[in-house]
DNA sequence: GGTTGTGAATACTTTCACAGCG
DNA sequence: CGCTGTGAAAGTATTCACAACC
């Protein structure tokens, strides 16, 4: 029943869900999610049959059942454990950024190899010594690392993840780390995303839906 | 010749031209672009041929060409103007992120809607009140304007970047911004990139290529 | 009337595989 | 022999369109 939901399902999976976390009406139709999403309802409908999500035909869809289901696709069941590692200015405003608690995440450590920085306070977590990593959660194959260091040290930090038991990654710098391929980083480049702008803006042509 | 190319292209190129820009060789082969930006070698050629870029058979492709062949495509003939809306804790990060100038960009203005906050100094940046936007770059529909604000704030903004003459917006806040369809909106939502590795977790399966 | 659920059609992207050339 | 260039095939994602149902 629960196959395989494609990727961008699941990015659209997550708007959904930040949508129905500021609604009070019990239940909701494919157009209203649509809408406030940027999507379309046909799109919506083929994202939630993926779930197995039931709608009322002429209603919509529960609120509360579609935000439950969705939550649990999501692996949200529980608070999901985040380490940042690398305190320096993104790092920083990561660790200080209130959405992942909202969004069903918990900020378990911050690491830097730094000794300027380790001890100091930053949004009431003290910056550990990266030799701390091994033992910052109990199980490190279900939690989240960020990855927001230099270029430099992306692939050395990579290794040291991947050793402390860590197998997702989300990795802000601007450069592609080889890991084992049990191993999952996703790649969040700003400079490409501004290039993608640029190039359209080069090419002077108009938008597509996304 | 140079008709139309995927954004999956480009956000491809961007790689390509990072990895170029750390190189001596006078020559680069498509596989050794692949190893090094985790793709493959006909991906590669594919991308390149949409830019009528051209190889030398047995040999590879000119550093200096394809670095002046991508920087061109990606709209960077000249410093690209790029505007951050938002003094917190996300927008104070990105400004002060070296990345953005070594990648074709140039940080022209940084602005704030809180009192508190304008005319404070941040990363040699004097912070600006919003309305000061309309006469910050003297071609807005040639720049980019950062979105690093709440998600509250982030329609309100939208319409004024677009009204200062901006159209295209990349949007940190996590919501969705509705504005005309002239106007090129990307949307990087960090809790959504969690979400997507939280996913596969909850699924406990194998990562694909990417 | 309004809205879901979904097969079929379309569009887009990646991979394959091999001829062509230096 | 090595590497490019590319058509054809396979794989993925989105949109259409309409029957089914409340």
């Amino acid at each position: 029943m629960e196959s395989r939901i494609p990727t961008a399902t699941v990015a659209r999976l997550s708007k959904y869900l930040s949508i129905l976390d500021g609604r009070q009406d019990p239940s909701v139709s494919s157009n209203e999610l649509a809408q406030r999403s940027g999507s379309n309802s046909a799109q919506v409908r083929k994202d939630l049959s993926y779930l197995g999500a039931a709608g009322t035909r002429g209603v919509g869809y529960e609120t509360e059942m579609l935000r439950s289901i969705i939550r649990r696709t999501l692996g949200l069941a529980t608070e999901r454990p985040v380490v940042i590692v690398g305190a320096g200015n993104l790092g920083t405003a990561l660790a200080r950024y209130p959405g992942f608690a909202r969004r069903g995440f918990c900020i378990s450590g911050l690491f830097d190899d730094s000794p300027a920085v380790v001890g100091t306070t930053v949004a009431g977590h003290v910056v550990q010594p990266m030799d701390a990593l091994t033992t910052v959660v109990d199980q490190p194959d279900l939690a989240i690392g960020i990855m927001a260091v230099p270029a430099e040290a992306a692939q050395s930090v990579a290794e040291l993840l991947v050793e402390a038991g860590f197998r997702s990654i989300l990795n802000f710098a601007p450069t592609t780390v080889r890991v084992s391929d049990e191993v999952r980083v996703r790649p969040v480049d700003l400079a490409t995303e501004l290039h993608i702008l640029s190039h359209h803006l080069a090419r002077q042509d108009r938008p597509e839906t996304r």
